[in-house]
DNA sequence: ACCTTTATTTAGTGATCGTCACAGAAAAGA
DNA sequence: TCTTTTCTGTGACGATCACTAAATAAAGGT
């Protein structure tokens, strides 16, 4: 539900409805719906989106882990049975005030993903794959950029094939990317 | 108020608020909230927006032509007294089925500015400057998922010199994008 | 079988949502 | 000046919001 419709739009009573059970249990076991939000969340972090960077842990080159993630990411914005787009990204973008923990956490999530992207980048500047002096920060936005927008493609009714091929695209400049000039 | 809060996000006693009025005189001159949305779209479209899309229409090459529009949306993500980000990427993305209407006209805006990236293409194969084979489609779905990434990227504190070098950074591609393999 | 503890249901809290009927004020035409 | 028209402010509509106190049912221990 809070992928679906974000989370103000989602009410406590479709939550209760689509678990089967009444708000008072809802409220004994998570506190609030800020709380169910967040474990939501760490649940989505933990399965779904952890396919996606895993991509980044394996023996690939530095070139070919950023290319799989990339890849990876088009497939899982477009997953039957699933809302479209990565919940990281839409989970919770409008709102009034009462949404700004919502907000910051999903927001702390996303900066955790692009933290991620820049110690793969580290390791391949390690590894002599990467030359020294890159600013890793402005690449590693780069790919950030491209994943979040690629949830708001897939939610504007973007195919697979079309999805796959901005992440092919997005890499096409990554030995100018990876060169030293920031 | 839409463009910071988004569409189920402003509330009707904000909006009145701000704008200085009751709510009678509100929906006597526009006649609901979603018609107000709509014409606010309409003035975001005819104005900031406008600049963006505007540096597809010069005499530019099709490659400077695209490397400006994604620089001036690169800035324009962050102007002083304004919200973060483009308003037609975050206007209304999460809510229930009564903010469908808001979301698929802000989405049938985004198409709008895919189909004129497109356009620009167009205009680059009949000039000679592309080669013809080209799928265009797939090379303005990759520049607008850049641009709908950047208001992400904004909204989650990237400085202007971040957002500048991911608009740098998403044309180092473009010889191999625009090679025809697809 | 009895008591304690846990879980679920019913019902309702005040607040806020988008929207509008109605009354009173201001402006315009004669 | 009087009437007609346009506009603005007051107040309230039913619905829904997140959240919870009190009552009822179920489960576990002895």
């Amino acid at each position: 539900m809070f992928w679906a419709r974000g989370y103000a739009g989602a009410s406590i009573a479709e939550l209760t409805e689509v678990m089967g059970i009444n708000s008072p249990s809802l409220y004994a076991a998570f506190g609030s719906k800020e709380e169910l939000f967040k474990e939501a969340v760490a649940l989505y972090v933990a399965t779904d989106d952890s396919c996606t960077l895993q991509m980044l842990e394996g023996d690939l080159t530095t070139r070919d882990s950023i290319a799989a993630m990339l890849a990876v990411n088009a497939r899982s914005c477009l997953l039957p049975d699933r809302p479209s787009g990565c919940f990281l990204m839409i989970g919770a973008t409008n709102g009034g005030p009462e949404t700004d923990a919502a907000q910051q956490y999903l927001c702390d999530k996303r900066k955790d993903m692009a933290a991620r992207i820049r110690a793969r980048l580290e390791r391949g500047v390690a590894d002599g794959e990467l030359p020294a002096g890159l600013n890793l920060d402005r690449i590693a936005a780069y790919f950030a950029t491209v994943i979040k927008g690629m949830s708001i493609e897939a939610r504007d009714g973007a195919d697979a094939e079309t999805l796959a091929a901005v992440a092919r695209s997005a890499m096409f400049g990554w030995d100018a990317i990876t060169s030293t000039q920031g």
